[in-house]
DNA sequence: GTGGCCCTGTGA
DNA sequence: TCACAGGGCCAC
């Protein structure tokens, strides 16, 4: 559920809470959250967050290693083949360092920093515990960040910046659509012979985009969501990719869109839900034609458009 | 291309 | 009790 504009809105809310602090244990409370890195959990006591930020869906944190810490040697494929791919998009450096965690949170993943001593609760699945980063190994702990998730399909990953760009999911994720011209979107569209809807949700073609933002968008661009790709002029494509874009846009301004579980790592919840024409709103009243709105299973997900409005 | 799988909680 | 929510991956 959590989609581009929740997870920026969760990296913003959760930055000015963890950056500089320095991680004084770990606490793996469901082991299949960790999916990649086991072995880089020891190395990762002591270090210090440096950045905390958002690609495509996914949250990641930059730390930088204690001093004393020595990492473990890489294995021998930890190379560097796909590097450079998303380097513009990516500001990881390649030191050695430095360690990522990059997190996707699925539908139902949570961040929350709570008091020093707060037990894990019913569905806590990672927990950093916290501290200055200026204080001695021993220092009383400030805070621990916990990481929720109601139905474990989120997961974290460990990583060396090495072994990230050669993470199959990373290497292959499209273009920011934020950062991105319209005209560029489009293009990269009509590339694909797919259902529209399912062109939008591969995240090798654009990055970030849900279930949500591909309804709203195809709704404000009049395109049916079951229409190839291919099929669509350049002049509609260039229009939904700019429908997409302001409505990330105006989404990340409200904070997100809180359906059921999301919220930022403040715990408050966001507002462009009450924005949305269609999704959620199956039978009820299309906004511009006031035909009632159809439901569908497109591309493997559940859809709400206006037969009448979108073609 | 579609459908099953992973998972748990909610609502009909 | 059961359909449904769904991102990414995998088999078909």
């Amino acid at each position: 559920m959590p989609e581009l504009p929740e997870v920026e809105t969760i990296a913003r809310t959760l930055a000015p809470q963890i950056t500089g602090r320095r991680i004084a244990s770990v606490e793996l409370v469901h082991p299949k959250t960790l999916q990649a890195g086991k072995e880089l959990l020891p190395v990762l006591q002591g270090a210090v967050v440096q950045r905390v930020f958002r690609r495509a869906k996914l949250l990641m944190v930059a730390v930088a290693l204690a001093g004393e810490y020595a990492l473990p040697p890489a294995d021998k494929r930890g190379g560097s083949a796909a590097k450079g791919r998303n380097a513009a998009a990516v500001p990881v450096a390649e030191t050695a360092g430095e360690l990522v965690l990059a997190f996707h949170l699925k539908m139902t993943g949570r961040f929350f920093v709570y008091p020093e001593g707060t037990a894990p609760q019913k569905h806590t699945r990672l927990i950093l515990d916290l501290a200055p980063a200026e204080s001695a190994q021993d220092s009383p702990l400030e805070g621990r960040l916990f990481f929720d998730d109601m139905r474990t399909f989120g997961y974290c990953r460990v990583m060396r910046p090495g072994e990230l760009m050669d993470w199959p999911f990373w290497a292959a994720l499209g273009p920011e659509p934020l950062l991105t011209p319209a005209g560029e979107l489009a293009r990269r569209f009509a590339a694909h012979r797919a259902g529209i809807k399912g062109v939008l949700l591969d995240q090798r073609v654009v990055a970030g985009v849900g279930n949500i933002y591909a309804d709203e968008s195809l709704f404000r661009a009049g395109i049916a969501p079951t229409a190839k790709a291919a099929d669509i002029s350049l002049p509609r494509l260039t229009a939904l990719a700019s429908a997409l874009q302001d409505i990330l846009r105006q989404s990340i301004e409200e904070c997100g869109s809180s359906i059921r579980d999301y919220r930022d790592a403040h715990g408050n919840a966001g507002a462009f839900q009450n924005n949305f024409s269609v999704y959620g709103k199956k039978d009820q009243p299309c906004p511009t034609c006031g035909a009632p709105l159809k439901g569908a299973r497109v591309a493997g997900r559940g859809t709400v458009f206006c037969a009448h409005c979108q073609k």
